[in-house]
DNA sequence: CATCGTGATGTAATCGGTTTCATCCACGCT
DNA sequence: AGCGTGGATGAAACCGATTACATCACGATG
């Protein structure tokens, strides 16, 4: 015995089956080229050595890494894990891993020394942006790997997009709650430089305008980060509101969430008293109490389409084109009409 | 020009600096060994070709992968997302990438030929497994990396385990609850098969014992299967019940808060008629209507934990010892003493 | 019968680093 | 002067696969 219980190579199948290596490796590969008898030979000494390939070896050969790179936000947060599902599926199927990294765990460094790194061809095939806030430069360096960018996405960065209907579904909150008699209706956005505010507030303006209702002031809108806690925050500034909203859309669940929670806190009842509405539909909305009225966007959907793409573009194709997907308005009991009169 | 525009390699950053590829290499990975011109000579070709080391290449000559695989029983669970965090912080620090693998995706397949191939140390130099409804053999077959496993684990694997104390968190709970009086408690639990489920349950019964309460009967217990849905579904069971508990002990906070919905949906007030507790301490605890009591545990801490402890693994450490983390009672709104008297 | 094409296979180069081993040189000691 | 020592470096083997190219056998074709 000369190999001392090291992990058989492709070279002892070779002997074992009484081929080449080329021949192993043909077999594995592309078992069309071979005959009928090698191929079943091969399988043979396969399976009696047990080998299995080096993926390294073939990389390394290959010129290729066999992974693709998630960049996400937050890896805490439900919202991108469910897309990371998404993505995860589709690169399976095609045999490739998923590398993920948190770019918060890395927000205190400037983003070029810590990210830059990782996005290079020897640590992985392909990216998909999650992260909405980073520097565009980051992905035209030499050497980056194709990227696709999924959900939120960077100004100025020239690389294909799947995004949901963030302006329809801008619209369809306004549409849903002028339906409901809503006249004085808050904003309550995400951070001001996002992707995602920008355009769920420019659709939600045009669904107030088409209700025929004026263009809402400053004061009609209050910035939050998207975390369920600013939520709860901007509610005694809400409160001390003269006249009172009646209705708040919030961009996104989480802090409507919040506002519920700290409006109910302060004994004000939702949707009697105010109507609350947020965007993305997470698990928890259609459990929390009130439900929440919510506009759906399709997680898995997303992170499968945006997989599919990079696959397209690691394998030379050049369509930058954005992909938008479908929203859809979730009512639930959290909006109401407004209280009649005072 | 002969470099066409490729990458550039070793040998270009070597012939630039007048030295061979030794020692480039050699001033790359342990400055120390070459001398002080030497080291600037190659810092300087390095910047002025742009050169990025092929990580393949170095992996398959150090008989390596740079990456850890995290098997996640459902990505798109917030609860796993936070481990996930904590893991890929120590893994960054190290260099090394973190792979995940959502095994719900191939829950369908056989384990062995879905995940057989991924559980080879041509994929991964290591693995930490988050799922414990997995087959232990896949993890003792020749070639799997090491393993360490966390939050829940596996019958039979004789993996260091990091966990936390599931046993003291059911024991707290009991105890909260019969402090503020409650003698009929329900047990809403997990997957009879999860380990989680057995040592909240084992700890919960020693509570009880140890106020003084007579041993549960099968009639006082429940099975849900850790998703919000079954808490919602299992609350025409409990309220049809003679007599009615009044208080309900659930294995995670998902299905207390889908309990809580379904109560409340019924009319059925909490905590007033009755009251709620859940496990885990996920974010939305705090924040659902009314906040829930629950037992915390600290999940970044036990990723990086399991992280550290597989790269303990990794380096050839035989520690086989299981780390238990603390757990903590949470106190909030979703408990109260019993209604007094019918 | 000579030639050519084709299918199956082997030989060896190749991917881009790391690491062993040999070499060389300067220096200190006897 | 001779010799050993150790630091710095280079040449070449090596990691384990893929694949370009060469070879060979065999059957078809003119």
């Amino acid at each position: 015995m000369s190999d001392q219980n090291r992990p058989p190579r492709i070279h002892d199948v070779a002997k074992m089956a009484g081929v080449s290596v080329a021949t192993v490796s043909r077999a594995m590969s592309n078992p069309a080229i071979v005959s009928e008898a090698t191929r079943k030979a091969v399988e043979d000494a396969i399976a009696a050595t047990g080998y299995t390939l080096n993926l390294t070896a073939r990389n390394l050969r290959q010129q290729q890494v066999g992974g693709v790179l998630a960049l996400v936000p937050n890896l805490a947060n439900p919202f991108f894990s469910q897309i990371l599902a998404g993505i995860s599926e589709v690169l399976r199927q095609r045999g490739l891993s998923l590398l993920v990294m948190d770019t918060t765990s890395v927000a205190d460094q400037p983003a070029l020394a810590a990210l830059g790194p990782y996005l290079n061809r020897s640590r992985s095939d392909g990216v998909i942006v999650l992260d909405g806030s980073l520097d565009p430069d980051l992905f035209t360096r030499p050497g980056c790997p194709p990227v696709v960018q999924a959900c939120e996405w960077i100004d100025g960065l020239d690389a294909p997009r799947v995004l949901a209907d963030n302006v329809e579904g801008g619209r369809l909150a306004a549409r849903h709650l002028t339906g409901l008699g809503h006249r004085h209706i808050l904003h309550m956005t995400g951070p001001a430089p996002n992707s995602l505010t920008a355009s769920r507030r420019q659709g939600f303006l045009q669904g107030l305008a088409e209700a025929g209702l004026p263009e809402p002031g400053p004061a009609d809108s209050i910035p939050g980060n998207f975390e369920t806690r600013s939520g709860v925050e901007a509610v005694p500034r809400i409160l001390a509101m003269d006249p009172r909203p009646t209705a708040i859309f919030c961009d996104n669940d989480e802090m409507a969430i919040g506002v519920i929670h700290g409006l109910t806190m302060a004994g004000v009842a939702v949707p009697r008293d105010i109507s609350v509405m947020g965007f993305d539909n997470i698990e928890m909305s259609g459990f929390c109490l009130p439900p929440l009225t919510t506009i759906r966007q399709y997680r898995t959907r997303l992170g499968r389409r945006a997989a599919e793409l990079l696959l397209d573009r690691m394998q030379g194709s050049d369509d930058r084109r954005t992909v938008i997907l479908d929203v859809e308005l979730m009512e639930r009991a959290s909006t109401a009409p407004p209280p009649s009169g005072p």
